[in-house]
DNA sequence: CAAGGCATGTCGAAAAATCAACACTTGCCG
DNA sequence: CGGCAAGTGTTGATTTTTCGACATGCCTTG
């Protein structure tokens, strides 16, 4: 029921960073940063986040990798249902709607049919 | 292009408390905290969050209501660009196909319909 | 092999956030 | 009126976060 999230403010930054990346290096997850600090306290928060399990790190050539502990799936259902209940009261239709009404939301006509068909198959799966 | 939130963890949590509850008091926003401290801590955070901008106040008989200074409109709108950036590369297309994949994403009939509805309306408008 | 660079981890200081004790104000009710 | 109850703001102590100076290790290149 309860998430447990407990990240701090550089902690959740470097997270959605490396999830928006899928992989990152310090030096990348700097760049992103807003009004970011050392290279040396970005690796900092990076250990932390390590040793908390939220995320791991490869040994990539030279340099580590960083990568989220949480599948990608798994991350992105829990932050749709994060926001749905949280903006959205629950409503999946609403959040549907305001995602279609974003800006950037260009749809092609191949999108359109995929989304029609995603109706579809939930409809049959009994949703 | 840069979110600028700045929001500690606690100041988060409340946030998304008042946003879900629209509007709120002290002790309505406490009981639904994780761990929650004290009236008084709880109160302090509000304060700050005022002072910040991102909350305002209004007198309701004997106390406090607390409410978001950004309309709900635009703050569902960031809140899910937010989201789509981060975990879906933003692709508005992934995004719906998770949303319609939660488990709680139980369709009527009607809200199909109304999906379709507003995917049309998506299209006709040049998206 | 030496030197220079690159990437890392340790550590402690500085800043920010978190928290609760306390004091005050107001309304209510006996 | 007197006192309790509920709600609030101030304040400073404690904890957590944030940060970078520094030392170390390793690779590469000359």
């Amino acid at each position: 029921m309860s998430d447990v999230p407990q990240l701090s403010r550089r902690e959740r930054e470097v997270m959605d960073i490396v999830h928006e990346l899928g992989t990152a290096t310090s030096a990348q997850i700097r760049s992103r940063m807003a009004e970011p600090p050392t290279d040396s306290a970005v690796r900092s928060v990076l250990r932390i986040l390590v040793r908390k399990g939220h995320l791991s790190k490869r040994q990539e050539g030279v340099r580590y990798v960083y990568l989220p502990r949480v599948p990608t799936s798994r991350a992105r259902r829990a932050a749709m249902r994060h926001v749905v209940r949280t903006f959205f009261g629950g409503s999946v239709e609403g959040a549907v709607a305001t995602l279609l009404d974003l800006e950037d939301a260009i749809l092609t006509p191949d999108d359109r049919a995929r989304l029609r068909a995603l109706i579809d198959q939930a409809a049959r799966e009994g949703r």
